[in-house]
DNA sequence: ACCTGAACACCGTTCAAGT
DNA sequence: ACCTGAACACCGTTCAAGT
């Protein structure tokens, strides 16, 4: 049908072309069902192909992570502050299927520049830390934002394959508090270390 | 050789010696080279015989997860202290190759009891919280610890691999205080977030 | 009860060769 | 510069069959 007939002058994919399929399979298949074949098939294009663009697939997920977490409400946030920057860096994370899994291993393996991470450093100078301090209280934070975010998105991949069964479904924290929600749960401990933050800014004083 | 002369009543393996193989592959192969097939060889055994111990790989890593964390020292601790426990439970996770990943993973699944856990709930509510506000601190704590970790054994591996380069290598915190070891920021962060829980028993009286 | 042997449906990565 | 086609060395899981 279209064998013969094509008379396309072959497109040719261009690096942003290829995060762009990563993105939308991982959207689709989940980190799980993220792979090198996948992504070509959604280009239509051969494997093999995917390696000339990146060198293999942790740099790919690297570009990805980058586009997660990367974007225009960088440069708005005029007055820099601690838990609306950790809120924001959350739901990025959340925006995306595996959203934190995959920032997770591209930030550990140093192949990923976390903008949040400087927003929350110059947020805990602002708020009266020294330097190092400063940089204690922004890496605690983003342990604390990708640890959670990471968990909870698990969880949702768990109940969807059914792994767990109803009572460990639930967490301990529901058990004390049935109302609360993973987002209340977040802002929870959220505010427990901001404010440990505000207290060394005290004592360092 | 040995084929014609072997007289022996051929062992048969139980849960805790697949167990004990899988640990000692994660020792020697890190958790990219903990695959079912080496753990059979190491047991002089078919792959497939594995699955009539465990259902499938989730559930062994699991087995092997609550080896980590589960331990004597567990009823030595008299009194509870969230400086102690979340420090304790660090120590365990570095002491297993790729310890926080696959401890976080077998966690997020919902299938594996953390005893650290309860011990922090312990300790937060002797520091005087309300039981829901004890919960979200052990789960704060929880992710703190195996958020730091498992950034910290994922570098080593990515030191390894040589992936990432030697400026990205030195995190920022280390340029800020260049004497600062992976065990003092461990203590500065913790400090941070255990500060904020006692603010929370203070406020919340 | 515990294990073998063989298969199924996949993986990431490499590489000569094409245009 | 960008991609194909084919291969290499692996994966997790299933299942009939053996003892």
């Amino acid at each position: 049908m279209n064998a013969a007939s094509a008379d396309q002058p072959a497109p040719r994919r261009s690096k942003p072309d290829v995060v762009d399929a990563a993105m939308s399979v991982l959207a689709e298949n989940g980190i799980a069902g993220l792979s090198m074949r996948r992504i070509a098939d959604e280009l239509d294009v051969q494997v093999s192909a995917l390696y000339w663009h990146f060198p293999n697939k942790q740099a790919l997920l690297a570009a990805v992570s980058a586009r997660m977490v990367t974007g225009e409400s960088d440069a708005e946030s005029d007055a820099p502050d601690l838990t609306a920057t950790a809120t924001a860096l959350r739901d990025r994370l959340l925006a995306h299927r595996d959203g934190a899994e995959v920032v997770s291993s591209s930030l550990a393996l140093g192949l990923l520049d976390l903008p949040a991470r400087q927003r929350l450093v110059d947020a805990a100078l602002a708020a009266g830390l020294t330097d190092a301090a400063a940089e204690v209280a922004a890496d605690t934070l983003v342990h604390y934002v990708i640890g959670f975010t990471f968990h909870e998105q698990q969880r949702v991949h768990a109940a969807v394959i059914g792994a767990a069964d109803a009572s460990v479904d639930l967490s301990p924290a529901r058990l004390a508090s049935p109302d609360a929600s993973p987002d209340d749960d977040f802002a929870a401990g959220l505010a427990l270390i901001v404010s440990g933050i505000r207290s060394a800014a005290v004592a360092g004083r």
